[in-house]
DNA sequence: AGTTGACCTGGAGTGCACTCCAGGTCGTAG
DNA sequence: CTACGACCTGGAGTGCACTCCAGGTCAACT
């Protein structure tokens, strides 16, 4: 199967121009084009979009997608270097998770006074009340 | 205790320059300054600096955190509006960190994959040969 | 008295990742 | 045959979050 721009773009959750854009940066290679001129998406195309944008959402810079995208293109012998580099990438995406637990128990904890305050505001206990009625 | 912007840069994880950002932003209430006109930070300023590094951790804009910042000026009528701020910053943290997980699965099995390339390339299941030896 | 180093200000510059634009080409529908 | 919509190109513009700079002040050391 191939893609219009236009479908690459719903399928990718990409914009069309993004999709021009990392053609342009050498994110990906040129896709095929049909007789007028227009690219062509294959699977294949949406397949890597679909990891790019995965690598992307960890937060990889384009340098680091760019550098991943032209090993690739020089076959098997770059496996080892791709393979480091997903294991950094991994490295760093739990370091991520980690950090954002962390953030999420502090904002607990600050959710939590705020929860508390509002039940000052509303009166100290209305579950006493509840209980003494 | 007092801390000159240095100091406080170091407590804080910022910088130099970001601290007076900070500052011009009004993200930070300009803090006291010596008889010399230099910025001397507080434990309260470190400890909202703390808490803005949190918040800036999990993503949020820095004009979200401007929002913040104003809305602690107003006092305890606005507990309300901050609460549901982190809230919502909560639950978009909390989808972040599914998100990565979702990348982290998709990295160990690219990984995987790799690492299968890497055992055929030293020669098929050198295992095998070891039990058969 | 002079030099040093940390700090000050307002404003300009940077890097990233897009995003938009003007002007042009195609192929199909009316 | 012309109007339309989707697509094309090269290049300029955007928003964010800093980061850097020039030129100046001040207190402390030598």
């Amino acid at each position: 199967m191939s893609y219009s721009i236009a479908e690459a773009a719903r399928r990718s959750g990409l914009s069309i121009d993004t999709l021009r854009y990392y053609e342009r940066i050498k994110l990906l290679d040129p896709p095929a084009r049909d007789t007028a001129g227009r690219r062509a998406y294959s699977d294949d195309d949406l397949g890597w979009l679909g990891f790019l944008t995965k690598l992307r959402t960890t937060g990889m810079p384009i340098k680091s997608m760019r550098e991943y995208a032209s090993l690739r293109r020089h076959g098997v012998a770059s496996a080892g270097r791709r393979k480091a580099l997903l294991v950094e990438q991994r490295r760093s995406v739990a370091e991520r998770i980690a950090e954002l637990q962390g953030c999420l128990d502090v904002l607990d904890y600050k959710i939590e006074n705020y929860a508390q305050v509002e039940r000052k505001v509303l009166g100290v206990e209305p579950d006493m009340e509840e209980i003494s009625a």
